[in-house]
DNA sequence: CGATGCGTTGATAACTTTCAAATTTAGTGG
DNA sequence: CCACTAAATTTGAAAGTTATCAACGCATCG
């Protein structure tokens, strides 16, 4: 199954700094939403979480969207049962929070210590009535997500190495780090969003590792060797 | 695993009869995209598909958008080792086809004979550039096709006894049947949508059976006797 | 150094798939 | 309309995969 995190501990007392907000100072993400991006810039502040801490609740009103600046975060769900299934995480670049409810359908954590701006959804909302082009970012956005989650569908049905190899493929390529990947996330975190178990998801990178398809030099350092035989797995 | 499907037989001529196009005849969904389906109507032709043939293909130019008259279809898509997964049934009032790239990233094909509604997606976005009320439900069919992506992803994490739970309380909410579903398509078909195979899914249905849950009185027939339970397994 | 959290490894159990066959249903030709 | 063949569904037994339970190693942090 999922987790069985009763963790939510060294929370945080996110610390509102104004002014000066540099443009993402990473990764430069593939897209069409760019003027969205210009605009948040120019309306958003900028929060700052510790490791841990909730940026917003599942079922919270979902009045802002939030970009990362710095530090990684995850969304997730607390299924009836107890497990926790990760809906995605957010690197530097990445925009999350979008909701067309008006509540938060997924919590939002910060994995690492995190930098974030934040926009009013109201302010985004008035503005795309305004400016096409805002509104054109927004349903790239969208659509972008949606084609996350057809993959993240496809992805589900596979087994525990197709779904480990297309993780690590997904992380290289996000990252900046050609083939080696610095992991954000926990195992728990990675089993969560693979809807795995961390012992499944610890020997599945084992045997990837004796199958000379990775290195793991540490636990949260990952280098790929040999990305066909990924590829491979990942159907 | 999957499917092995190498039917694809009885195909189709897809028979076009333009004029006379009467408002969706079948359940009215719940929605915001409204206007849209208005215009559609103004806009298509419709076209009838025999049981089985294909709509569209993957990798095919997404030119048009369909919208449901009569009949179900699946989307599918073929994976690399020959499985197959069905990404969605739509029934009678149901829109789509909805791409954001140029090509369709699934196929469709009729589950029944089918009568849907066609239009060129390049008049509806042109309509979308002078009509807010038509772009707004563009970003509300995308919206919500999102969120049954999210809702299947944590579906699919989930056991099989869930998934087929699930499925029956799915079908149940969007057919008009009350407790009464009548299912449109296979045990291949729901197999592949849920991510089990049709064994597990029969043995399933049969073990929900015998709890009392369900009655199944032909294989296409399902009659709900215990939503609660359904619920509780659901999650 | 003794906690504590995280990750790995091992043994066993549970669940789902695979392979095979029986049974039922649907479709076709006479 | 009936008989017959093909297709779909169900059921059984065995194999494979992943989860669960448990122990251990390793690093970080007071």
């Amino acid at each position: 199954m999922l987790t069985q995190p009763p963790l939510r501990s060294d929370a945080a007392r996110p610390a509102i700094s104004h002014p000066p907000i540099s443009p993402s100072p990473v990764a430069p993400r593939h897209d069409a939403s760019e003027p969205l991006t210009q605009q948040m810039t120019l309306m958003g502040a900028t929060m700052s979480f510790a490791r841990n801490a909730e940026i917003f609740g599942e079922n919270e009103p979902a009045d802002y969207l939030y970009k990362v600046i710095s530090g990684a975060v995850r969304t997730y769900k607390i299924l009836s049962d107890g497990r926790r299934q990760v809906g995605g995480f957010y690197l530097p670049g990445d925009i999350f929070g979008l909701e067309f409810a008006g509540e938060h359908t997924l919590a939002a954590e910060a994995i690492t210590n995190v930098k974030v701006l934040v926009i009013k959804r109201s302010a985004l909302a008035a503005l795309a009535d305004r400016d096409a082009g805002t509104a054109r970012g927004l349903y790239a956005l969208t659509a972008r997500e949606l084609q996350r989650a057809q993959a993240r569908i496809i992805l589900l049905v596979k087994s525990a190495q197709e779904r480990v190899a297309s993780f690590l493929l997904e992380m290289a390529e996000r990252g900046a780090g050609g083939n080696a990947i610095e992991l954000q996330m926990s195992r728990q975190d990675i089993a969560d969003y693979l809807g795995l178990t961390i012992e499944t998801v610890s020997r599945t990178l084992t045997s990837l590792e004796t199958a000379a398809a990775i290195d793991v030099p540490t636990s949260r350092r990952i280098v790929l060797r040999n990305r066909g035989a990924l590829s491979r797995l990942n159907g």
